[in-house]
DNA sequence: GCGACAG
DNA sequence: ATCTTGTCGC
């Protein structure tokens, strides 16, 4: 599939924020509730900054793999929270052009909305693809939120500067939720509603699971 | 002011 | 992310 141009590629914190700054109108709060497929992408680190770039699609409805593919990469951007994504992305795109099939949602491993900028992996990825994005997280990142009750689907909102910006969602009883947000061109309900049917059995939605996998042993 | 801070 | 043993539970 076609991905839109990451170019110019900042080189500072300063950059970076720029360019969330200018991406972050294009993002697109409402759309589709449901997908035919889904793509799981993740990423997985060795020494030196190398890394490998998964994405794995499957049929939303039998959760059948369609395709997948990976990417070889080095991290191209140093670790700062919030900057995140400025590492795994060009790799991710790479992979996403690899694919044969255009996904019609992107799950991604990490923030949204929920971002400090409100910018996050998820959003970046959906604005450069046009394609829906939404975000999960495995730890808590910005905001507050309560404890969501111990059953699957019980969730509470996260909250930041006074704004609903994503949802503490248990998708297994008596487990850790896990936190999702909006990335592109999905509701908050959706997001809600597609997690949950993504993961029917383990914490986290299949497709990041599956990529997760894909990453670690290529 | 200090520490913590998606992966 | 990664460094890491054993342990509990399905």
């Amino acid at each position: 599939m076609q991905v839109q141009q990451l170019h110019p590629w900042p080189d500072t914190v300063e950059e970076a924020e720029a360019v969330q700054d200018r991406l972050r109108p294009r993002v697109e709060l409402t759309g589709p509730a449901s997908f035919d497929l889904v793509a799981g992408l993740d990423v997985h680190y060795h020494g030196d900054g190398e890394l490998t770039a998964a994405v794995v699609v499957m049929d939303a409805g039998t959760l059948a793999v369609a395709e997948q593919v990976v990417a070889h990469g080095k991290a191209a951007f140093p670790y700062v929270p919030g900057l995140f994504a400025f590492r795994e992305l060009p790799a991710l795109v790479e992979a996403l052009e690899r694919l044969t099939v255009t996904p019609d949602l992107l799950v991604c491993d990490g923030y949204g909305l929920a971002h400090p900028r409100g910018f996050g992996l998820a959003c970046h990825l959906g604005v450069l693809t046009g394609l829906p994005a939404l975000g999960v997280g495995k730890t808590p990142f910005v905001g507050t939120h309560e404890p969501p009750g111990p059953e699957r689907g019980d969730w509470t909102p996260i909250t930041y500067d006074g704004a609903v910006v994503g949802r503490a969602l248990r998708t297994r009883p008596g487990v850790k939720p896990v936190y999702v947000s909006q990335g592109h061109r999905v509701s908050l309900d959706t997001v809600t509603a597609q997690v949950l049917r993504l993961a029917p059995r383990y914490r986290l939605p299949e497709p990041i699971r599956r990529a997760d996998h894909l990453a670690r042993h290529p």
